[in-house]
DNA sequence: TTCTCTACTGTGAACGCTCACAGAAGCATG
DNA sequence: CATGCTTCTGTGAGCGTTCACAGTAGAGAA
């Protein structure tokens, strides 16, 4: 009976062993697993043949010890956790950013600062060089983390434009404005002139932008600005509906709604269904994000889709670009309208 | 101008500055970091001001090549990408393990394993002893991952009883046969007799678990069991909608349903909506989770609650011990019924 | 005193890898 | 034949830490 069957985990084999198995040195093993130039074709297939046979993984602390790269990204949420919660984009954008590492074989640190003392931790942890980079999601202004790890080099890359920080700094984002002027566009479209809307949070870009896009497009209509039209609100379902039932009462005749989210969206539909007002018969309902919460709405929402495999398959692409010393990079991506029975 | 300030990440300090700024030798500082075992209180005040001066910290890297832990912990999801996407059960345990691993300063990796290729990969990457154990999340029965993990000696917590398995594996789980008891006899206690179920897919330990408590209690109160009450869904909205519609075919007459997830509770409640029941008036509808689905639904969902955040304490807590060399233990949590509005 | 025990401290020697360098072999050029 | 260039290979050093071990000092017991 030997020690390798019994769970007892064994002594993984080195560099070294797979050399001897080669027969060559350490050096030519270690060129073969990192690209294989200066190899000639010979060693290179003794040493794989020897990776196989020997079934060697490299020892990742080692080379980061001499390499000084950690070879893993961490993936930081510093928003309260409530919007951690509700959200449905953080499952969709964390799924995304891990697969996308995974294609490079770098594993991704999930890291939430929602404390003062997590965030000190954290802070810590990074700009002593344990992670390459950091995709960050803070969409508020004024993050201390944020400004921390800018501050100290460290690539970083945002989702959604950071509102706070000087322009030297990654992000990547949908077309928040350019969405909202192709859902309020959409509305107008089907007749509708009273139209009303419920923001996000403007300390965030998405609700400053997403704000803009509809005051763009009702002033190119010609429609005049009514700010009993206008509420804000947080993203979440609960302040949706408090949004509907303010706008309701100040304006009676509104005949459609853009909501900045589809789990605000969610809770505009209660309070309207609540009110008696049929969707879309007297009030058309117009969501954002394209999130489960849009088709498990009834009736289903129409709304704006927002590319998130493609943001998170470009947040690891600039961060890693940046990490192999590329300049910081800002991205932009366009939406999609997505036509359902709310409108 | 020094470099310090330009953003270029300077050469971190080592262990070495720390001995040298406390005027002590590297084996003392490390004796310091390790707990402060044999080290004179005059010894130990000195090494920590030095590291506060010199803004120390350890390289991790370093310390795992000798140690041979890695001092992180996988998390590894072995789902397919849907559920991922729609169960909130897994942002509320994967947020409660990073914080419960966080307070170790344990950082947490998140593993997605959907694909053939991605589980290869994986488990190649979690027996190199890249991590030193992982919480595994994965109900479903016949994982190959999990017992090629289990083989390995690779220390492992599963969420929820794998049903695959042998009985060597740890794991916690919430009560969900208990829990469905409870579900199904404040059912019998507002004088419901034709009791439906949607169950979970059967091939999970939940599916199986709740549907067993729930035969067993109407067995107790001698209602004989009825198989148009019974269909089963795999936790989907969309299988709750389908589930509740082959029952209102199937069991005209029914007057309440215990619905194994939130998620799919809400979906019977838009087919009984559909249909003209009232709930809870005509069918009281129960669900399981507790989860953000249960408020977020019209009426509201009176439910069971899972304990997650002591369900994620307890993953780690055992993780945590068997990676010290403790036996694997099986944990589970007591439920609690939630009354809202749909019973 | 002398011996033993405990509390504490310093010093190589690893851990497994990459990197810089030196050197060998092959080939073309002067 | 020497010289240079390119391609390939092996070797020693060292990354920052922990660990085993040797050693010192002081207290208490013989």
């Amino acid at each position: 009976m030997t020690m390798s069957q019994t769970g007892g985990r064994r002594r993984p084999p080195t560099i070294h062993d797979v050399a001897r198995e080669a027969g060559v040195s350490r050096g030519t093993v270690s060129r073969v697993l990192n690209g294989g130039h200066y190899v000639s074709p010979a060693a290179q297939e003794a040493v794989n043949a020897a990776i196989r046979r020997t079934g060697y993984v490299v020892n990742r602390h080692a080379r980061s010890l001499i390499t000084g790269r950690s070879d893993s990204v961490g993936f930081l949420l510093t928003e309260p956790q409530e919007r951690f919660f509700e959200d449905p984009n953080f499952n969709v954008l964390l799924r995304g950013c891990t697969q996308a590492l995974a294609a490079h074989d770098i594993p991704l640190l999930l890291m939430l600062a929602g404390t003062e003392d997590e965030r000190r931790r954290i802070t810590r942890y990074i700009t002593a060089g344990h992670v390459d980079g950091v995709l960050l999601v803070s969409s508020h202004s004024g993050d201390p983390v944020a400004e921390e790890l800018r501050e100290a080099g460290v690539p970083l890359v945002a989702c959604g434009k950071p509102i706070g920080l000087g322009s030297k700094v990654s992000y990547v984002a949908a077309d928040d404005r350019d969405g909202a002027r192709d859902m309020v566009r959409h509305l107008l479209s089907l007749g509708r002139r009273r139209i009303g809307v419920v923001t996000g949070p403007l300390d965030t870009p998405g609700g400053v932008e997403r704000l803009a896009g509809y005051r763009e497009v009702l002033a190119e209509a010609g429609i005049a600005a009514d700010e009993r039209l206008v509420v804000s609100g947080d993203y979440s379902r609960a302040s949706g509906e408090a949004g509907a039932e303010r706008l309701l009462a100040q304006a009676p005749d509104m005949d459609a709604v853009f909501v900045a989210s589809d789990l605000m969206a969610q809770g505009v539909l209660a309070a309207l269904h609540r009110a008696g007002r049929r969707v879309p018969e007297d009030i058309a309902v117009g969501g954002f994000d394209d999130s489960p919460a849009a088709t498990a709405a009834t009736p289903e929402l129409t709304t704006i889709r927002q590319p998130w495999d493609r943001i998170s398959n470009e947040m690891v692409r600039v961060l890693l670009a940046q990490i192999g010393g590329e300049d910081p990079a800002a991205v932009i991506l366009p939406t999609e309208l997505v036509r359902r029975a709310s409108t």
